[in-house]
DNA sequence: CGACGATTTGAATAGGATCAATGGGAGTGG
DNA sequence: CCACTCCCATTGATCCTATTCAAATCGTCG
């Protein structure tokens, strides 16, 4: 491991007050790993070895039962991934697949666990992790329960036109078929929901999609703090 | 407040191992306070000014966006709620009213903020819990994606047979209305539901419910560890 | 008893899913 | 470099799920 990966990990808010030592000892028996596009990393039914810190790439964390499956959530680097599994050492709970080239270290979940009780700086930061990890999840929640299909998806073109620079065009981050599936609907659903959204100044190309007019969207949308934010 | 209910809050696994002095300090500028039900103990926007310890009663935890209302969750108690926005000293992000009459320890978010630096084991078990409530807004989550409205009342049913013994009737522990609301649907598509699960053995009478056909209703709800568990 | 809210039922509508078919790109192998 | 293939994306038709609106019934509580 290059000392330019080890830096970008370690300025990782959830690492960033850990000891040099506590951090050199968190990474005993980690490595780190590219994996090519759409490689299964683990499964929401296996026990839980590593805590996964995605250095490059794109990552889908996916759950699946009886047939049917959906998007969780996406991974973007750096960020890491499946740490309160890493904490409660039972089961994923989640399936990871790549979605590109991936460059992934894989830190042992006992590591963690161990961090955990002897370094006080790391237990804090992984509450406040955990706390901003279940906001996240508490905001795809709600916009799951309270959105229809087109309201998910005008709210999400908003958040990625603001992160993208609130330029003219965005790109989508992903193929629209995993957009679907993260946003609850089937992909046909999603190509009506675009057509639907039209006569609010969406316009799609391939992955390529510009917004002229932002405030009838916006409308649309009703965008909320709560759920859209950070 | 009185020892009896200081020890029920004390013996809860988050305060079962912090020193006394540590949860004397805790407690103070707390207070117990019953409420009758059907109040509003905080909006979703409100500061997060206390860690809620629910002693007695029954306590709705939802969320509101553009006229629309859902139910995230219920809390039974003894059971604290909103740890995670103690800790990240924001907005609640969700709102909650009592159900029925409840008896309530409200801990001073500050005071948590404070445990946790000062006391290592509050820390350890602080981030126990975020990671057992992060996978339940998880399960939660894939619960409302995977599933259709029948399978979550199925599935919802196949629990409370479990927890209240497997007896052969159940008591539905709220209000047809707020079940549905929970389960993301309309109270008249529960009832709807309720019917579409006669035929697999599902009676209702008022709140209680009969199961008699106990393998056809499971083949109907495929339950899965992942989701129902726990 | 009377009022109000909860629940149920019916009818109509809307939101999404499924099935089927077609067009389009990207990657592969010749 | 081109043809071929495969998968993604779109569109149409239809079906199913769930919401909405309306009305009737049931219970509870003052």
């Amino acid at each position: 491991m290059r000392n330019a990966e080890k830096e970008t990990v370690r300025s990782l808010e959830l690492f960033s007050d850990m000891s040099d030592k506590h951090f050199e000892e968190l990474l005993v028996g980690s490595f780190l790993q590219r994996f090519p596009a759409s490689v299964i990393l683990f499964s929401e039914t296996d026990l839980t070895d590593f805590l996964h810190v995605l250095i490059d790439g794109q990552v889908e964390l996916f759950a699946s039962t009886n047939n049917r499956e959906g998007t969780m959530t996406l991974i973007r680097p750096v960020a890491t991934f499946v740490l309160a599994s890493a904490i409660t050492d039972g089961v994923y709970q989640l399936s990871a697949r790549t979605l590109q080239s991936s460059q992934i270290l894989m830190i042992p979940a006992q590591n963690i666990r161990a961090a955990m009780s002897e370094d006080r700086k790391f237990a804090e930061r992984s509450v406040r992790e955990l706390a901003h990890c279940y906001h996240g999840v508490v905001r795809a929640y709600k916009n799951m329960k309270l959105r229809t299909a087109v309201e998910r998806l005008a709210n999400y073109l908003l958040v990625q036109h603001r992160r993208q620079g609130e330029s003219h065009a965005l790109v989508l981050p992903v193929e629209k078929r995993v957009l679907a599936s993260m946003l609850g609907m089937t992909p046909e659903n999603l190509s009506r929901s675009f057509v639907t959204l039209k006569p609010y100044g969406v316009k799609v190309d391939g992955s390529e999609v510009s917004i002229t007019k932002l405030k009838d969207l916006e409308t649309l949308a009703k965008p909320s703090a709560l759920i859209d934010n950070k």
